[in-house]
DNA sequence: TAATTTATTGGACATTCGTCCTAGAAATGA
DNA sequence: TCATTTCTAGGACGAATGTCCAATAAATTA
């Protein structure tokens, strides 16, 4: 759910192909170090400097991308659509069996266990802060939840689960958000993995369930 | 889990009895308003001038009551503690049933639905907000969850899960903040009575299962 | 090469932040 | 009454914030 740390990049180090017109590769770092600081420290306690520091730019430098805070906001969240949906297609081609795919977003918690111990799940811990703020973008940041709940929906509908594929795709998200919060409060890993395994057997009882 | 709003007090309207040394009201004001600010609007996007804005005070006041916001930060968890431990007694006087008392902390997400989905669990969210920052007083926050936790602890052992207790307790707790957390992203009452009525089923089953 | 567009720099800007001080009001005690 | 303590108002402070601009470098095009 988190995109990898961006090399902390001094400037262009090697340009490379050009790619047309700039290629946006400083609007592309500036999006890949705000994305990272936006997680691990919120975006209202993130400041430009900080971000210019980490990519190594001039602050004066942002406003040619981007006119202001809230404009980089909403292209971390388009950024953070776009490598949901990735990961999502990834999931769907990976395994046939929709029961599976359920497992691999369960597992991400194990997958991200050490990030989420530290800074939270990324997308709770972001519709939080926005809530709080009653930003504009505070219904943007909800898409991401919407993507992961739509697909948990086709997942159960495979299954079989027609009616209530909406409420149990709720249930999982619900499920992966309370862990996610009690991790970041406790940084008890076993608690993690146990709450893993259960949501799996509850997972499979309610397929079993279905089939009577 | 929430204090009631503090009336938006203009000065000490009507001071009353002075008991003793100024009786400190000015101290509770700050706190109480502090108290709710920090939960409705995030403890760094709360600043004094918000916080005297909203007590009728001037800013200048702060420092003779507080030497730092990290001290009012301090106080607000000492008053939430105090708050928490007294619902805790509260619940405990009120049935004899561990199961009915557990129902009772489950059921306080009907009960602050409305504050929830604006703002989020007030315990859950100052926790990811402290450990975004890094903050001095993270570990004080997760106090706060270490009470609901033992207290609930105790419950459950009353019901004659002994070494399960706290496995048992976590997932209660567990269930509360994802509930919270997916209130506050899509506001929707209805998934949260699906929830609430959920957990106490999910209770219910532990215990029929537990006296086999 | 020269002209033009694209991109970057470093700093100015008004504002707000947490902190801190001084003068004086209000309450208390002698 | 007067002296002392307790409390409050208002503003100064340096640092940091998001925003914005003018000067200039780099790249692209003619």
């Amino acid at each position: 759910m988190v995109t990898g740390r961006p090399a902390v990049g001094r400037k262009n180090a090697d340009a490379g192909k050009t790619a047309g017109k700039g290629g946006g590769q400083t609007r592309e770092l500036i999006l890949a170090v705000a994305d990272r600081l936006f997680y691990e420290r919120g975006f209202e306690a993130t400041s430009f400097a900080d971000i210019a520091a980490v990519a190594g730019l001039s602050r004066g430098n942002f406003y040619y991308h981007f006119k202001t805070k809230d404009e980089i906001l909403d292209a971390v969240i388009d950024l953070r659509l776009a490598n949901t949906r990735a990961m999502l297609r990834d999931w769907q081609a990976e395994s046939d069996s929709p029961r599976d795919r359920i497992v691999s977003f369960i597992r991400i918690l194990i997958t991200n266990r050490a990030s989420i111990m530290a800074h939270g799940c990324p997308v709770g811990t972001l519709n939080n802060e926005l809530a709080k703020l009653e930003h504009v973008h505070r219904g943007r940041a909800r898409q991401v939840f919407t993507l992961f709940r739509r697909w948990l929906v086709g997942q159960f509908e495979q299954l079989g689960f027609a009616d209530a594929a909406d409420d149990l795709a709720m249930h999982v998200l619900m499920r992966s958000q309370g862990v996610a919060a009690l991790a970041t409060a406790f940084r008890d890993k076993a608690f993690v993995a146990r709450e893993v395994d259960d949501m799996c057997r509850w997972l499979d009882a309610e397929i079993a369930r279905l089939r009577h």
